[in-house]
DNA sequence: GTTAGCACTCTGACTGTGAGAGTGCTAATT
DNA sequence: AATTAGCACTCTCACAGTCAGAGTGCTAAC
């Protein structure tokens, strides 16, 4: 455990490292703050944090920078996570609902306001429901043998495909079609779809195939969709000076493969997780922090809202924010597509 | 008009240029290409392309750099744009198979394809029709008040959309709604169903504007949806060393306003266009090339083939792979979506 | 426990230097 | 008349040296 005041010290340290990006000197911070010590006691105070790991030294002659445990102590014991000021919750509301009502839209819009409130990179996942039912399909013919498969699937997630059937066929077939296994597969997941025993024609296999493939698809995708915003915010900071940092972060954040990255599967059921620095598991994101809040219906429909910038980030802001949003989306899923109704 | 060995020697700079990102020297070029000249004759030539804007002079004592003026007389006579290889065709014909049948999905991957091969950034934007026509609609029911609302329209594009109503409704007066509806707007664009003389209850009114809202916005929406990819790849190339040059860039691509960019509308009728350097309206554009092509069935469903990389691009090889990329496109889409079936 | 003082260290900006690459010009050569 | 060798000149880039500034750690005094 630290001394109060070293724990106040630290606390310093990190704010005007946050703020200034540069290593923090006692000097300089005797002055910025006006303490009640001279800059020798503090140098003093300086050198048992680092003892204790809390910060750093780049070398000998220059201030202290926060460690990743300096970081995490701050996170969990000195800062005070403040409500958002009522009006950017306003602004960020507003925002919301004047947005259209297309879930993908939200999802972007989330992720883009994020980024912009932090000024970091956000990342919103789209929603997913453990397993989904399918509420209706619909087919519509494009071509003679060709039409267009529309599911309509639990918590009003829609998708589409073309498909091509072996043989030509009449609107009225695809009609009947759709009657029939409206009817026989109202509600099932894609497992019940599997093992249902409704008699099926040739042409209803054919759809049924498709509809459990597109089904399983869905569920397994779990976290994959998500979007980003806000890599140029990251890429701006004093820290990314050099091109080739920039270059690593673009690799890996231009490639989707956000799931890898971010632990959505550690993440705690309800609340902020906070992953900093080395405690990621990826290399790369080593000089990276992740702020990572589920949303949605616990055990129903959920998804992730994620920050992720440099270290140097600003702790409290960016955990109400996070906090806020991934609210907000709950509540809009809450309000549009309950559990009810799915 | 320029002499043949002026010629031959601006396509020699250029070819070099090209590879090594450097500025060519009159003595590097003869060694490299064994030229029956010496250095002095070549410098004397360079002088010449100089002199009439072929290529530039970073300073005294540098080498020669082409200039827009040079790259666009290359690309217009010098050149010789050669078909892709066979198996190069195959591979990215083979990616596409193996895609799945949703438009977007494709439009996705030739973005992702293009990217790679050309090594540069791609932008593909999703094909529209001039103005749709309604093929279906759909009302799924979520809530008492609030139900999914979805539109398939000509060439297999859907649109969704939750709908909430002024008072409860009952699943039976939604199926009674979209049957009359359906038969009412069956084929009809936006501005078809504002003008219907349909008789319709309030509540099918209500449907009908939110359908014409999202059919209109649609129409509008023009070229705005692009996917993008392959950013990286420019910002990999040596002339992006300093992080000035990928933070403008940067900037200009995530906002995703690339029809600002993209001179979609002056693009020809077919065949592929190229905007070097300065041609480009937008002044951040002013060091980049753009290579760009229409596809899809001409004064019906059309999209554009975009690549965007430093003037300092491999212009055959990128010129023929987004023809072939364009020519694919539009094959897919006559193949799944021809007019006639939409 | 705190502080003043001081020697020491490291950075970053600036300067000077020399090799290397390239040019432009002139005079000689084919 | 076209080509080429030769040469002085220019500019860049990498490297080393210098110096002020910021900061540290230690010691001795308060």
């Amino acid at each position: 455990m630290l001394t109060e005041r070293r724990a106040q010290l630290l606390s310093l340290i990190i704010g005007e490292y946050v703020d200034t990006a540069t290593p923090v000197g006692s000097d300089a911070i005797v002055r910025r703050f006006e303490l009640p010590f001279s800059s020798a006691t503090i140098r003093n105070e300086m050198a048992r944090l680092e003892e204790e790991g809390y910060v750093s030294h780049p070398h000998t002659s220059a201030g202290r920078v926060p460690s990743d445990k300096g970081y995490r102590y701050y996170v969990e014991a000195l800062m005070q996570e403040r409500d958002l000021p009522n009006e950017v919750k306003q602004t960020i509301r507003h925002q919301f609902h004047q947005a259209g009502r297309e879930e993908d839209e939200w999802v972007h819009l989330a992720a883009a306001v994020l980024a912009r409130a932090v000024e970091n990179a956000a990342v919103v996942t789209v929603p997913r429901t453990t397993e989904s039912r399918l509420k209706r399909l619909e087919l519509v013919g494009i071509q003679d043998n060709a039409s267009l498969l529309v599911l309509v699937l639990q918590q009003a997630r829609v998708k589409q495909q073309v498909l091509i059937f072996p043989e030509a066929i009449e609107q009225d077939d695809l009609t009947a079609i759709t009657n029939h296994l409206n009817s026989a597969f109202r509600n099932l997941t894609a497992g019940e779809i599997s093992r249902s025993s409704a008699q099926l024609t040739q042409m209803e296999w054919h759809v049924a195939n498709a509809v459990r493939d597109i089904m399983q698809a869905s569920d397994r995708g779990g976290f994959d969709e998500a979007y980003l915003e806000g890599v140029r915010n990251v890429m701006q900071k004093p820290e990314f000076a050099t091109s080739d940092k920039m270059l690593n972060l673009l690799d890996v954040l231009e490639q989707r493969n956000l799931t890898r990255l971010i632990p959505f599967r550690e993440i705690s059921a309800d609340g902020v997780t906070v992953m900093i620095g080395a405690e990621n598991e990826e290399d790369v994101m080593r000089e990276y922090s992740i702020v990572v809040s589920p949303y949605g219906v616990p055990g129903g429909i959920t998804g992730a809202v994620a920050v992720v910038g440099p270290t140097r980030m600003h702790y409290p802001r960016t955990i109400s924010t996070v906090r806020f949003v991934s609210e907000l989306m709950s509540e809009m899923l809450a309000t549009y597509y309950d559990e009810g109704g799915g």
